[in-house]
DNA sequence: CAGCCGTCTTGACGGTTGTCCAAATTATTT
DNA sequence: AAATAATTTGGACAACCGTCAAGACGGCTG
């Protein structure tokens, strides 16, 4: 009898302590969603803690009491966006019928991708540079890059598919390439270069049948 | 006479005004190349002009002295760096005779650069993440690529030229392909990967025939 | 030698930063 | 309803930042 009462208490305490961290965790998601507004606009060095704050609906103290520090809540933001990303594609692989179909799906994503989330890609693209001098990144961004390349491999192997052929080169090498082709054009675009989108489009379209 | 005498002034005031500004330039360059050593260690934004100092021979007031802001001074180190690689393949790619002698020639400074040089490589990468939030940093930065991309052009035509071919793709794509790759090897090496300069180097020694 | 000029040193200033904490508020349990 | 725990607040703190300016140093010129 008590010992019944002392599991089934266990499993009580066991099922509230999940809930607590389930509802801690959304609450830093939504914490992060409101810094990643800042950190987009201001890059990793230049955001405070209080500058996330006084843009969002919260005070400072509440970042330190969820996140135990500046680097933990960046990375819990570039991880909870880029979660986002690697999806972003998938649509369009899963639907295509044809690889013209897929091609044209894909240079539209890509062209809305750089024009309307040009300052979370950018954040992405600081967060790895600060990976190269900041031990405690590299493990998240390593992940992250590679999801990534999987993404990108994932399409490249569907385009070929749908020509009966196999993929030229590696995942690396591929994803490098468009990784590469992608962060030129980011900043050209945010240097107004009004050029950079369809340079990007050109370049990819003519390179998707020679890769494949 | 009198104008003689003016004529003669003006000539020698301009020469030592210019004499002087060599001299100044010269001093810029003497401090920029000790503030790349602070720089490449810890980064652009964890560095202070005060650090700099402390690393090197230098007070702090020097720099203030000789650069009117931190972005000029950090602006000057990259330029001044990078001015430098630019050049770093141009002996290989003038002396080889055949495609083998130009890639194990290429394949042999890409390892060495990575090996000893990746603290100043992190920081080009680092600035050029900048430049997508600071304008200032724009320009430069802007400069500084297409002199790489011209680089690796020079690289491509001549494998191209020693195979009778010419280069596949667009001088564009070719740098983003090789910048990808040396960049995703770079944070791979100094995550202490050691499999990341062997990878580098036969995913380049597979890749370079297949784009000439 | 006196005066000037370019160079450099040193310390101080206002502002911002990450961090911490005690108190207030809210939610949850007993 | 009382008590306990979790959450949130907003201010205090020391450390650090870029910038600046007053003055020191040393060589050059008149």
């Amino acid at each position: 009898m008590a010992r019944q009462a002392t599991r089934a208490a266990q499993r009580v305490a066991v099922a509230t302590e999940a809930l607590r961290d389930e509802k801690f965790n959304a609450r830093r998601v939504e914490l992060a969603e409101a810094a990643l507004e800042t950190l987009g606009e201001l890059g990793f060095a230049r955001t405070s803690l209080r500058e996330i704050a006084q843009n969002s609906a919260f005070t400072h103290g509440v970042f330190h009491y969820y996140f135990s520090d500046k680097l933990d809540l960046i990375c819990c933001c570039v991880r909870h966006y880029k979660a986002k990303c690697v999806t972003r594609y998938d649509e369009v692989v899963t639907t295509a019928k044809s690889r013209d179909e897929l091609t044209e799906g894909f240079l539209a994503k890509l062209a809305a991708t750089l024009r309307d989330e040009a300052r979370m890609h950018r954040l992405w693209y600081d967060l790895r540079s600060q990976a190269m001098f900041e031990p405690a990144f590299r493990k998240d961004v390593l992940e992250i890059d590679k999801s990534l390349e999987a993404m990108i491999w994932r399409i490249a192997t569907r385009y070929a598919e749908l020509g009966n052929k196999k993929p030229a080169s590696s995942p690396a090498a591929l994803y490098a390439l468009f990784d590469g082709l992608f962060q030129s054009a980011l900043l050209r675009h945010l240097a107004n270069d009004e050029k950079a989108v369809p340079d990007l489009l050109d370049e990819v379209r003519r390179l998707l049948p020679t890769i494949c």
